[in-house]
DNA sequence: ATATGCTAAATTGTCAACAATTTTATTGAA
DNA sequence: TTCAATAAAATTGTTGACAATTTAGCATAT
């Protein structure tokens, strides 16, 4: 069928749906500041719906965990304190550690191939300094969310790629973070390829183990640095 | 675990967060079938409320993943496929290692001693048939709860007992499962708390995960045996 | 007997109104 | 001024009605 519209006999979406992305866009992007309160009425306006439908968003945004919601007070998008980044950290450690094991069973040749293109192109884009920044900001997870497709756990994807990587992004634009280590970074994602290709799980396994490792002592050090008044809980 | 409806001044709470938990305990235990739709004019009726906080509870089920909803069309509680419940067993392999690595370092002597009492209970339990049964269904997952919680890291803990543990449940009563490994998975156990309580972290993970690793390879050569014609995707 | 198309019923999606609660503003007193 | 009590406004929670879509039933034709 000639479909030149965008979504009318292919995707069946409802308000909900729409808004929820929408507003999971906009917690991503930091266009909702975190911590901050959802005014039903004027969200409801903006977007153009009733509350029906909008409630009904915040409600999956809740089984998120992207909002919290209080009885008879409404619901607060989510914030991040430096020692909830660092728990999240500790499981990307492993799982993404899992990931690679998996994905050294599993990737195909053209998956390896694919692997090296992106390392490649983020070589040369990393030459000027927005590429760098760009690196930084999306490349890096760019790479973990390659992999992890590798590995052809589904579960495992939509855990981190679904969840997990949405709040690191919403981390990042939170604290204009991400100074660390580009260069030592960008070696250790060519060792895990390396190992990929090779097939050795448990090197890859290791590997990605410790690099992620290294970024999450990185932060914390960093944290320790100059915002040691932090509260950690 | 007393969790009943004697919370009336101190807790606030939502027709909509009533209804989500009654749904989700009702799919736990099986009550609401996997694969079954979701009937919303009937489930409204039968709790004695609105559609509206009804539909809430259904988003944030899909928010949790325990249900799907299809646009126009309605919501069908998940179903777990053989290969969904081995992907959830890979995850759970090194989630609850690190749980126990983490526990190795930070669990208090009395959490040790709570673990033992947890342990030297079931062994008690464990005489009759329906205390092995008991075990079997719920001690299990008590003590891989326990573990969780002494781990520290509050996102590990809402990952594995606040999702993945109750899809377990979910399948286990789906499949009238686990006759597998009583014995053998209690020496385990036994023997994870002893590396806890030598602050061995590494061991602790290493055991875990093996423990698990044998659930998952026991529970696939069992499928592989007499269910060989599963759809494994 | 199996399809095909149409009609009726049931179900889902959306909205606007109302009730209940919280938040804000205001008043009055120490 | 500061604090408490109170009234007003705003926001959240819930409901029932209506529109849109899907599903089921039924008659007809091949």
């Amino acid at each position: 069928m000639p479909n030149s519209a965008a979504n009318q006999s292919t995707k069946p979406s409802t308000l909900a749906d729409d808004v929820f992305d929408q507003i999971r866009n906009a917690i991503v992007k930091g266009e909702l500041a975190p911590g901050s309160k959802i005014n039903e009425p004027q969200l409801s306006r903006q977007y153009g719906i009733s509350r029906g439908p909008l409630r009904e968003a915040i409600r999956r945004l809740e089984g998120c965990k992207l909002v919290e919601i209080k009885p008879n007070v409404g619901a607060n998008i989510v914030y991040l304190s430096i020692s909830q980044i660092i728990e999240i950290y500790e499981i990307r450690e492993v799982l993404e550690g899992l990931a690679c094991r998996l994905a050294a069973a599993n990737a195909t040749s053209e998956d390896c191939a694919q692997l090296r293109a992106l390392l490649t192109h983020h070589e040369e884009q990393i030459q000027s300094e927005n590429g760098l920044r760009y690196y930084q900001r999306e490349g890096d997870l760019d790479f973990h969310y390659q992999i992890v497709q590798c590995s052809g756990n589904q579960r495992l994807f939509d855990m981190l790629c679904g969840e997990l990587y949405h709040l690191l992004r919403m981390y990042r634009i939170q604290t204009a973070s991400e100074p660390s280590r580009p260069i030592q970074a960008f070696k250790e994602h060519h060792q895990i390829v390396d190992s990929i290709e090779q097939s050795d799980g448990e090197l890859a396994e290791l590997l990605m183990g410790r690099h992620i490792g290294n970024a999450r002592k990185a932060l914390l050090t960093r944290i320790q640095g100059f915002q040691a008044s932090e509260k950690t809980d």
